[in-house]
DNA sequence: ATAATATTGCAACATAATCGCAATAAATTA
DNA sequence: TAATTTATTGCGATTATGTTGCAATATTAT
């Protein structure tokens, strides 16, 4: 399916790079001036995530979070990387880290969803 | 809080440790002969995650499930593991196996929520 | 047996996310 | 530039997960 501009499209997509961190449908909303329903919000969201420009974390707290591969004046973030929950200031970040494991052979890992809890280094 | 012994609470750990996954609040309410009550199974399982008996684990399905530190037969399982998901059976495992990572010192870990998705040792 | 209070069931509530459908708007073609 | 195609949007309704208040019940201790 042909893709097309919108202005809404645009506005999301230039929250998400411009902060480089992850953001919940409605931190995104807040974000951003002009008015956009919700539901309008998550169809973007989710098919920038079909077409691999975004990609999508859960958090333990069940909510969907969305971030760029790239961020603005940064490298490309791997497709495999941590992501970190800071629980002082409430940002979800993408680490330029990889998750290390050892499990047994017979298993085939398909995808890692990985996030970490704490403090992150602004906070602490 | 003294806790007391009721039949639920007795059918719902009997359940988990029986099968030493990761259930959801529905899956184990369908594991259980006697009706029990939704609130009530999640007001249980919460009260033995803050006991230390059984932990929570966020799926990327954004739904909570639970498992029990103590499998039957085997070995108690670290607080730091794995979890797998596996996309045939649609089970959730905890393994054996710690997560390692590097990130910079400044970042203070608190938690780790790592779920790896794919097929298991028995569907593969 | 009685009292104290932890636990339960029920209903209501809160929130996240999705979906159908009609209206709108972007891109293509004439 | 105007007309056409169809991707996109807004709205409302819906689904699902999880929590909470409150009265009724059941467990434990006295």
């Amino acid at each position: 399916m042909k893709r097309r501009n919108t202005p809404t499209k645009e506005a999301v997509l230039e929250v998400l790079t411009t902060t480089g961190k992850a953001m919940s449908q409605d931190a995104i909303e807040q974000e951003i001036d002009i008015n956009i329903n919700r539901a309008t919000i998550y169809r973007v969201l989710n098919r920038f995530c079909d077409d691999g420009v975004l990609h999508k974390i859960v958090a333990e707290d069940g909510k969907q979070y969305f971030a760029s591969y790239n961020k603005v004046g940064e490298q490309e973030i791997a497709k495999n990387h941590l992501h970190f929950k800071c629980l002082i200031c409430e940002t979800i970040e993408c680490l330029h880290a990889e998750v290390n494991f050892s499990i047994p052979k017979a298993y085939i890992v398909q995808d890692v969803n990985c996030v970490l809890t704490g403090t992150c280094k602004n906070c602490s």
